[in-house]
DNA sequence: TGTACATCAGTGAACGCGCGTTCACTGATGTAC
DNA sequence: TGTACATCAGTGAACGCGCGTTCACTGATGTAC
């Protein structure tokens, strides 16, 4: 029965698994006012330590700040592989506000952390954060260059688009935070279906573009 | 010569002196881990008053908060009064980005404190962000609708529009603040101004839109 | 299998510090006469 | 214009609290023989 108790599993295991629950403590309690208002004492009475035992584990708040960026952008990383599944971009398209429901419901805290910490973390992690968001929209970018319509696209272009589309998905990621009721976030569902539609339509004329600088 | 003195003024103005000094120091403090990460300490050092003298202003640091909502707003709101000037949205798109440009560059620390809090700050602080950037969105939208080839657009889709624009004006803010450098900014410049185009043709080309949901 | 020793995740006392908030105060500014 | 009093922005001492970090420790787990 008790296969979760502390006393389980190796001296190594039952370390990772405190490793773990320091990290989903600091993931919960950084909801409230960011990571920067994040403390290790708060963090220690969370996951049922004393705070000197944080040190076995991390260096400081901000390596877990670091850690935590990791682990949510596992999270990005699996959405957005999960969305290119299709090739045609817009199969892509009409799955992927689904994709970013299911994704969001299962990893809220993961979006709500990116969303948040991107602008508002200590100065490494927002930068940390910056980096995983322009590989991830690069990356895409290559997907999207294979969709028929866009193979004269800039670099520049392909990045622009991607960068909308991830956009529109952290974005509806903050939406469903606000509102998980069952009704809200049905609209703010059909809300992000359209957004990202008409950010796709604007893409896929954008080759008879009118006057630019 | 000494207009700025702290003796200048009825006692009334040199108080309402003290008090905008407190909110510039509380914005420029708040850039390093956010509003939440705020001490009225740092905030009383900064202005060069006791700390205790905070309280003749200021109820509590959340009031400090909702106030620089307030002023922020008064400089969002500005910009986007300066974007609509222009009642062809043709013009108004070319001309827009310039327009946040310069607003930016004046105004900077409102713009990021707005990016930053709607997401990382206090619950009450965050609340009054997301109203007030609806009332925006909501503002913006019934111009558009006067826009030729919207007539027929639901108010859905209309508020849809705008808030792809009020996003796309914050995001070019917030990398506006990034890279401040005259040849980054520039770059900034370039890659707003095409997302911005992307968005608004998608929008132009709503009405003749594919199957959706 | 049993013993002796090493490892190391977690403990608990202690530290100095900055925090928000209280309180009685000071002295320049404002007002009534 | 001069005087007596009221107002009130800012002062400074004091408080209890939670913070990050140090240190020597404990005792269960792991390992070598």
């Amino acid at each position: 029965m008790s296969t979760d108790s502390v006393l389980d599993g190796t001296r190594q295991q039952r370390k990772e698994r405190t490793r773990q629950h320091i990290l989903d403590a600091a993931l919960a309690l950084s909801t409230a006012g960011g990571l920067s208002a994040l403390s290790l004492r708060k963090v220690a009475r969370e996951v049922g330590i004393v705070p000197t035992a944080f040190y076995r584990h991390f260096d400081s708040i901000e390596d877990l700040g670091l850690a935590l960026v990791d682990q949510a952008f596992v999270s990005l990383r699996a959405m957005l592989r999960d969305v290119r599944r299709d090739t045609a971009i817009d199969a892509m398209i009409i799955r992927s506000i689904d994709v970013v429901k299911r994704h969001v419901i299962s990893e809220s805290a993961h979006f709500a952390f990116i969303a948040r910490e991107r602008l508002a973390g200590p100065a490494r992690v927002r930068r940390a954060i910056q980096h995983e968001l322009e590989l991830c929209q690069r990356e895409l970018a290559t997907d999207v260059a294979r969709v028929p319509g866009t193979e004269e696209w800039s670099s520049e272009d392909l990045t622009l688009l991607s960068e909308l589309i991830v956009t529109a998905m952290v974005t509806t990621a903050g939406e469903l935070l606000e509102a998980p009721s069952g009704t809200a976030s049905a609209a703010v569902v059909r809300r992000a279906h359209k957004r990202l539609l008409m950010v796709v339509v604007g893409a896929m004329h954008w080759e008879s573009r009118p006057a630019a600088t």
